[in-house]
DNA sequence: TTGTAAGCGTTATCAC
DNA sequence: GTGATAACGCTTACAA
């Protein structure tokens, strides 16, 4: 029965003004960090804001500043395993510079385009969209006005016309390459998936490039092009490793992580050995990749990075537009490639 | 070079109330749906809203009625692929209930806890938490007094003291066991995880209770404890299918997808025909069992029926404290059975 | 540096 | 049922 246990629920900065006898102003100032002295006054505003366990209200601080702290995200339904982790880096991000995150799904890029607008209306202080597959360049006219940035993040092509952090998928590859090579690697397979012709393709050329450039082989038919699953991996390798008569890559990459277990099951029937025989690298990574015995060395998407670039060209976005105005913004791309998580399926990296 | 280009960004009400020839009350009463006649005046004010691309200022809504419309949304930081489905899944509730959703990510119990009352602060209309493991009960305390409903959504036991969604782990197994048994299996195998120990046991009995029900048998070394790797699933297939002098059986339970494709490849090595001499039910589902040969049966947690019903919770909550005010309320525990996705590992049901 | 006071756009209250 | 008007809690000129 003490008065902590009856608190009241909702102080407002009057009662914080009262308690610290200063006005309303001073502690509006003092708690946003406006006034910068640390003096008796500020002492006694904080404490009395503690005290009161006071909070600003932030509809009431959006309504009369027109910012809201929010930073919006826009998602596609389908549920991507990927997804999880954006949402918690982005989160992670957001909490970071001290804002709130709105997340909405859509199926459609329609759907994501109303959703978009209904971000804007709730006044966010940036967007970071998550483009639908196939999403029409509908989804970039109406929003071209809009004074709120707006961030794609991940998408094959440039879909909607803004700033957009992605992956290198190029870069990524090489990466793989030369994890591998580094390891003592001379001959590597390679099973992609076959995504959208564009990206599958470039990620291909950039495999054979990396072949040249460190010296390293690969034979035609251990480039196989097929879907993600671990029965593929399986049957890939039975079919490549099967035959003893035959030379045996001493690498493989794989564009997925099921097809590297597959590939990993294979190896094991056939009793070669993983790492020392072959290695292993799956371009993606999860969390089947770090229980698999060995576990799977695994290619990831910078996340944390990719978020806090996003939240920085945000930021920056609002001060280019009181600038620039209407002048057409130059529309900024940031590519990241995929770090490697080195894990079991790879051997220890060579002493030079 | 039409007006239309230049549209004013945020009209208020102010304007619509102008260009309706009305008072700022009447659009408001309109547009919020607290005024139901559909007259002259009605369709003037909602014209009048369309031609200027007017929406409500959701600040000054929130500041006034004390109301958000906002529902939130706490998550472990891990990123667990079922989290997308989640998020999905609310986000759709909420947006039919014209709410948009809130997201916050933690890793840990106490993290959570600052996370919810940011959340109260934000003044969202609801909480949804699936709590961290190992969540303490010093989750409960601090939270009790807000009248800010709180919902827990999954975990194993009620960690927060609030209203709590889950899963019937028995109901679930037992109606995989009755599909399959349907299809004519009538000896079974259950390849278990070793989840927490309660609730891992609890599966565990009703995966006998339901054999007793139905009729059909398991071999004691048929049941498995273990992880969820594929390499696990392949392992026990090998060896429970492989010794041709013993009897086998005629469908197979899974706790992951990963054990059962595993499963599915050791079948296909062994030539044991899935779904004729086999059947596969895998208790989780992802991706993956659509894309694998043949495709796998699995279950899963009916998502939108569980956002849908945290929604409903939320909305009876706010009349539930208004009439039973300071006396404590009960709380509410509603399990959903996971839900078969029939695929190609098991028969087509046998008619009767 | 501080206090005073004017709004931000909406909903609630009150007369009519 | 409608319209004028007062609040909601905060930030920010502007005056002291």
């Amino acid at each position: 029965m003490t008065s902590a246990r009856g608190k009241r629920p909702n102080a407002s900065i009057t009662n914080v003004a009262a308690l610290a006898d200063v006005s309303i102003a001073t502690v509006s100032r003092v708690l946003s960090g406006r006034r910068t002295k640390d003096d008796d006054i500020a002492r006694r505003v904080r404490q009395a804001a503690i005290e009161l366990d006071y909070a600003v209200n932030s509809a009431a601080s959006a309504l009369r500043s027109d910012t809201s702290n929010i930073i919006a995200l826009s998602l596609p339904a389908t549920p991507n395993p990927l997804h999880a982790g954006i949402v918690a880096a982005i989160s992670d991000a957001a909490s970071a510079a001290g804002r709130q995150l709105l997340v909405g799904t859509d199926s459609t890029s329609a759907g994501q385009h109303q959703r978009i607008k209904a971000f804007i209306r709730r006044n966010a202080d940036g967007i970071i969209v998550l483009p639908c597959p196939r999403s029409g360049t509908s989804t970039a006219r109406g929003l071209a006005t809009a004074d709120t940035p707006i961030i794609q993040l991940f998408g094959s092509t440039n879909l909607l016309r803004h700033d957009w952090i992605s992956i290198d998928n190029g870069a990524s590859i090489e990466l793989a390459v030369t994890h591998v090579v580094e390891r003592g690697a001379h001959s590597i397979a390679y099973f992609s998936d076959a995504v959208g012709s564009s990206e599958g393709a470039q990620t291909l050329l950039a495999f054979q490039s990396s072949l040249n450039m460190l010296h390293a082989h690969a034979d035609s038919d251990w480039i196989t092009i097929a879907d993600g699953t671990t029965q593929r991996g399986f049957a890939d390798t039975m079919r490549i490793f099967g035959d003893a008569s035959r030379e045996i890559p001493e690498a493989i990459i794989c564009a997925s992580v099921d097809t590297a277990i597959g590939a990993m099951i294979a190896l094991n029937q056939l009793a070669i050995d993983v790492p020392n025989r072959v290695q292993i690298v799956s371009l993606r990574d999860d969390t089947a990749a770090a229980t698999s015995v060995p576990s799977l060395t695994a290619m990831r998407a910078p996340l944390p990075q990719m978020a806090a670039e996003s939240l920085r060209l945000i930021a920056n976005a609002g001060a280019a537009t009181s600038d620039a105005m209407t002048v057409a913004r130059l529309r900024r791309h940031v590519a990241f490639p995929r770090r490697v998580v080195a894990r079991g399926s790879t051997r220890h990296a060579a002493v030079a």
